[in-house]
DNA sequence: TAAACTAATAACCACTTGGTCATTAAGTAT
DNA sequence: ATACTTAATGACCAAGTGGTTATTAGTTTA
């Protein structure tokens, strides 16, 4: 790569005034990828225009349909470009897990929010539950990779509890989503309402804290309250 | 209304080979934001064709826009249709509410589904998360009509649970969400992945029972598990 | 029945937008 | 320096869409 690639590498994106013609073949589609993201999640599929798109990577629309066949065909890049395989990676780290259930449920919780949800990516759960009807082929794909080993993962947690004694028996099929629920909704709303700035944000540290801990422990006040989970649940402000 | 127009409001949405030309200027706006619902929901308002809007209602496109002055504006009626008093009408009810708290957050939770989540208006999350960046002032009407209430709401019974002693002190600022984010959760899953028949679809009651036992009892096998809550969890399959 | 009123239509227009292609010019080899 | 390759451009096009309007035809009234 030469010198002066290197130096637009770096300012391109946010400098104004650039040289008119820079010869980029190998960023070009990961800007354009990363452009397209930001745009998709925020306006939808249909309302981005292709220009915005290709305007806000810093190139023309000519080069953006250089490097993609199609709008759909960016779309699908997109999706597929940020649906890694953390949930099958995030499986095989929990069979090594040591602790208690509570613990092990907690890390799992807070790892998907740094690598996922804390993330650009996170905006994929939006996009794909706002698109599916449009892309069906596109939808099958995301439940294939991501819901069914999502489930799955937390599936396995919960049964390691209820294996272990730590957990009551629950009906797994429908106590996973105890779990995903405050997930799924914390990505909608970080992208959707909570963007608009209409009241106080969420923070993301003390809302999965207080979830978790109120899955776990639940709201009863029952005798045994004397432990951490009281505490863990005033502190948290 | 005339005798061929009361025939034809039973008829005409689903009959194939009608009159051509039907003058029904009173059942028009509810039949036209009705099928601009169900697309809207569907699709999102930009992939949504005006003229298809009108098809699916049975007029031509030129009667949507006798109307409402704009696709936009129709819009904006859907949404604004849609968005009933059902939360401070829910608020008023739970003001007279007789019985442990614990009945009462179920209770508010059945009622929201079989009032809002099982009608044709829940699609209106997804539709508002979704179009949020396009709709600022959408966006922020939804906030103060449904998310600012619907919030209060589900505050004022978690604190009467702490109140009367029943619930251990809770940081209300986000235990609320552990109530709104599976009941939101189902409506977007319902109106996205949950419409492709993916896999075995969400039964709403027995979700909500299971969500709401979750949230009262915790997943923690403690001591006193020995009531209803047991067998509620174990029945629900 | 005839005339008047207006709901509904369908052809039409202006404009947007996805996508193309001839042209331009950056980088490179000689 | 010159010629060559190809990344990048922007003018351009065809299709599609939101919105308009002259015309058609139900309905009512006299």
């Amino acid at each position: 790569m030469s010198i002066k690639a290197l130096i637009c590498n770096t300012v391109c994106s946010t400098d104004t005034a650039r040289t008119k013609h820079v010869r980029r073949k190998e960023a070009r589609p990961g800007e354009l990828l990363e452009a397209a993201l930001d745009l998709f999640v925020a306006k939808g599929f249909a309302a981005t225009r292709a220009e915005e798109v290709a305007a806000k990577a810093g190139v023309s629309k000519g080069t953006l349909f250089l490097y993609f066949k199609s709008k759909e065909e960016l779309f699908e890049a997109v999706v597929r470009e940020n649906m890694g395989n953390q949930i099958s990676q995030g499986l095989a780290e929990m069979d090594s897990f040591q602790g208690s259930t509570t613990d092990m449920l907690k890390f799992a919780m807070f790892a998907w929010w740094e690598r996922v949800g804390n993330t650009k990516a996170s905006g994929i759960s939006k996009l794909v539950m706002s698109e599916a009807s449009n892309f069906p082929a596109l939808a099958n794909f995301y439940h294939e990779t991501v819901v069914k080993p999502g489930r799955q993962l937390i599936r396995a947690i919960l049964q390691r509890g209820v294996d272990r004694g730590e957990f009551r028996t629950l009906n797994m099929d429908y106590a996973v989503y105890s779990v995903i629920a405050p997930l799924i909704f914390l990505t909608m709303w970080k992208h959707s309402l909570g963007a608009c700035s209409l009241d106080a944000p969420i923070d993301p540290e003390t809302y999965i804290n207080s979830q978790a801990d109120i899955i776990v422990h639940g709201i009863l006040a029952v005798s045994d309250v004397s432990d951490a989970s009281a505490t863990s649940a005033a502190s948290a402000a």
